[in-house]
DNA sequence: GATGAATGAGCCTTCATTCAT
DNA sequence: GATGAATGAAGGCTCATTCAT
């Protein structure tokens, strides 16, 4: 986890370029969350962050750069968790599986700010031509992955489910839960969110998956 | 759906006011998707209206309302389709649960203007209180009555599903290819949207469902 | 006095055109009192006159007509006020000037609506041509008329004070007590503000003015 | 008095906080002489201090913000005015008083400028908050203070005027010839409104008071 | 690096005015 | 006469961006 911005101590005199940016990375994300990416403004970031309003566009110039790289930082981040995840896993396509979707409902990804400002960039991805310059290829990569392996079901162990739809039924029942913790009154916790999505999975490979308990 | 809205002709100088708030309520819809939810101004939405802007403040009195009364008007809309698909349905579960996922990928209400508006809301119901005081209550109903559907599945035809959770799945995997026409680069049509929720329908109850080809 | 606009009952469908016009300048000089010159608008004058928007300006064109018209209503009101009182006096300078005093504060005149009109105009007089315009004529003919008085005082009944000065006090003093309605927290009534016009009366003439009581 | 505004020479990149804020106050008094209450715009306060109209309310935040901030200044003037007038004097409530009435007309004070500003807020007192909040305890301690000294004309030199009264008298014969400056057409000059007040004093007291010439 | 004053474009909103019915 | 829809100018305010220090 990056070091979260914490606004009461006097920001040190000198950081690292790198990690000035990050604090104001974190600050960007913790205040589109807070405020959705309408009311998202400069100084609600470099405040949070606890620096002055300047300093914020000294490093990143200009309003649109900062989400911009704020976007790409989250993308690298998930790409990274994910394969992490499966750098550890072994080769069968069930263990693979399972890993993604685990890593997917990792605590330290998976938080309402971070998901707030996931949602956030996707609901501007058809006006902004920010969300596909920046992530088409990272969720394409995504899909080719998750769908391999789904053809590795079919044919290692005798299932019979489209792979492609497989795939996307996968995908789409995560990024259902994380919606739901946006939009719902009262969310289920993150638990209940991976037991819900291995039920579904359960469901699809009946053999390999199912709830944990 | 009313196709009203049209720049060219110059506008009637006196309509009703109800169809003139249903044009405008339209064009905000359409401005919601064109530009995502920050950057909807009343200009944007009185020209796709072919009006002064001014007029929309007259029919609306503030920004924030038209916000309020198109959410209500999108809201109300999607809750009388699918009240009106389970009308139409016999009482066996399995035909309301069909009746329900085609009403939601009806060509009427599935369109790409309208997930976009519905995703620009959910993504700022987080930090503004509209969307929960508004939908909140469709919603929960929404989720009652397919939860009461999935009890009956396992009640008549000896499946063994959490009903809290299969309701959820089912929500979710329309929700989720709601969003991918939103977010993917090619996204895919109604039909295969369809068919991914009936696919993944059919693995929860296999002996009822499955996709259509 | 005029009769005052009434918003309960729904307005008589056809009044004589002076009526009208009476009607919604008692609402102008109401909500000028109520609002202040700076918030006077058109919608607030019709909704007291319980009338329409557009009515307004059917009568009287403009808003500053409107204005310019109210104005020549409270001066005309004023003058005849005081000219009235004239000619039930007799021909002593003492009467005469008594009577004045006393018709500028007859209930009927010295209302809080009309002294806060009376100041919104007061205090625009400086930058809009229509105080000056309406009512130069008006006041200075009051005021020559004030120092004939005066000068009939010193040469009837033994007094040396400047006419000019002497009239001028009696005037600020009944302008100050006017304005004092306005500004102060807790305002003296109208009786109290009679009796100190005349103990500075009793000042200035002491063997023909002095307080009530 | 500080004589900031001028809009010819480019305005200095930077000034003292404090520099900027009275600069912009004393625009707003001018601007407020000028147009009156009604017609005062930010960004004519703008153009006549030779700034642009974002940083009026980078400074202040809000027109009522500074609207207030500027009676605030009016009033602490006005008061810092008498109270240096009454150090100056000795202990003879003769003195005193005759210092007040002097301060009250001092050429730095009793500007067209500033008598029109003042004006401006007794017209939206009522309607207004704004003067009540901030000026009615400085009103009271001012009438208080006039009341005493009334008091003290009676106890010292055998005088049997109501102090209240007095007090009152005195107060609105110097808000009269304030008032008489905006309205007529031809205003009389600083001197002869000093010596109408002398005179009206004078009769008040006349073993005390009297015009200068 | 860092700060905060300064600018100006663009937004929401108010409101006088016009006009069809 | 009377109503209320419709327009557009103008105002307050927000905020990204620039720039002197």
């Amino acid at each position: 986890m990056p070091q979260i911005a914490s606004a009461n101590p006097p920001p040190p005199r000198t950081q690292s370029r790198d990690a000035r940016r990050l604090q104001i990375i974190e600050a960007t994300i913790a205040t589109l969350a807070e405020k959705g990416f309408s009311r998202m403004t400069l100084t609600a970031v470099a405040q949070r962050a606890g620096l002055s309003h300047g300093l914020v566009l000294f490093h990143f110039g200009t309003k649109d750069n900062l989400l911009a790289e704020t976007l790409d930082y989250l993308s690298e981040e998930y790409r990274a968790n994910w394969q992490a995840a499966l750098q550890l896993a072994d080769n069968r396509p069930e263990t693979r599986i399972a890993a993604l979707v685990r890593a997917d409902f990792s605590p330290d990804l998976c938080t309402p700010e971070r998901q707030a400002a996931w949602l956030a960039f996707w609901s501007e991805a058809q006006s902004l031509p920010l969300y596909q310059a920046r992530c088409a290829a990272n969720d394409a990569e995504y899909s080719r992955m998750l769908e391999g392996l789904c053809a590795q079901m079919n044919a290692l162990h005798g299932y019979d489910l489209p792979p492609v739809r497989a795939a996307r039924l996968v995908r789409i029942m995560i990024d259902g839960v994380w919606l739901d913790q946006m939009t719902l009154q009262a969310p289920y916790d993150l638990d209940e969110a991976l037991n819900t999505v291995l039920t579904g999975l359960g469901a699809l490979y009946p053999r390999h998956f199912g709830p944990n308990a």
